[in-house]
DNA sequence: GTCTATAGGCAGATAGAC
DNA sequence: GTCTATCTGCCTATAGAC
């Protein structure tokens, strides 16, 4: 939790709490990715406008574009920093949990704790839209899951040679299958609006991974 | 397979085959309809516009209000034709297979040819869109994967009852975590363009329902 | 840094001729 | 059924004043 950014997924000191909204925010540019990841995660990339943005933080789409030339360029700022902030967290698991089966469950709380805001893993969002995207957010959406799985891959092998968790096949395709149980489970959650969908999914994919 | 409808999702005599476009369409209204879910599955419903399919069509946009008021119209008739032919592929796996685990590797088998095609589940795509859809779409969204996961369950119930399938928890559960994993996976895998990636979560999937 | 003003394009949609 | 023509509105983006 080094680099100064909010608590992105409502994790602080190994808890989860409800994500709150900084009550004073650094700059603009940090005031419009905030806003602008929270449409994005709740309507999509092409289902937001520099409109909506600048209508909701008061100033006009103008002064927008002094900080981010263009859509594109927002975008691959937005993917930056949700990407540094899951760092954050996944590191902030680390520190609080010791076996590989508690840092999953933790793991998976960061999700269920984007899916009570209404939102959807932006990079999940992104995903669906890929094909729409342009050239410099697709590259930063894959990294975006490469390091996610890579950690992920870490802490099974990790698990399996501790003994602390269970799983059949390679531990790159038991990450895989976590990330997309997780992404799916969100995906579909969503037109339900119930959390307990989604953590019925998640207890199901426990299960199966406590040693 | 009694409604007439193009063979949907590659499935024809429980083969897999690659979904070929229909050589002559019965009419302008289903051409449209074919066009429309293309592009749906692909770039989602905020990322195609009347100007698209009208172009790939050959006529007019305003030969499209003809047949579809608005766009919204035009959508819940996607969602319609997509469940109908997707409760055919459903009975057609009942006809073709008989132990549960093996009806649900043909299920599986259903993504795995959407995903060649380059596309996401058209219900997957619209989950992550749900939010900016009018609200006759949505109800369709919520309708299609309440049939979907339905037929799972009864799927479950049955293979559990005959022991042709295994699996932790409730059957309902169950349901919802297969769902989950197969959107997921198709999702996480349309930035790597690579259906091997899914294909792997697929097997890890089935690996723990074999009885 | 933020504004006003505006460009240029595309969106969904409609009127009315054929 | 399909066309041409057009409307209104929103989109991303830019120029230039303050």
């Amino acid at each position: 939790m080094s680099r100064g950014f909010s608590k992105p997924f409502g994790i602080l000191d190994g808890m989860i709490v409800a994500a709150a909204k900084p009550a004073e925010q650094t700059d603009t540019r940090e005031a419009i990715l905030t806003i602008a990841e929270r449409l994005v995660q709740a309507r999509g990339f092409n289902g937001f406008s520099y409109a909506d943005v600048a209508a909701e933080l008061g100033i006009t789409k103008a002064a927008l574009h002094y900080h981010f030339a263009g859509k594109a360029e927002l975008g691959e700022a937005l993917i930056s920093r949700y990407g540094a902030r899951f760092a954050d967290a996944l590191a902030a698991i680390e520190a609080a949990h010791e076996s590989a089966f508690d840092r999953i469950v933790a793991y998976t709380r960061i999700y269920a704790s984007v899916l009570d805001q209404q939102r959807m893993c932006l990079c999940g969002m992104l995903a669906a839209e890929y094909h729409t995207l342009p050239e410099g957010m697709r590259r930063a959406v894959v990294e975006f899951f490469n390091a996610n799985q890579a950690w992920l891959r870490r802490l099974l092998e990790d698990g399996q040679n501790a003994g602390t968790i269970r799983f059949a096949g390679s531990p790159e395709d038991a990450a895989q299958m976590i990330v997309g149980t997780l992404e799916g489970a969100m995906l579909v959650a969503r037109p339900y609006a119930d959390t307990s969908r989604f953590q019925r999914v998640v207890d199901q994919l426990l299960r199966e991974l406590r040693p």
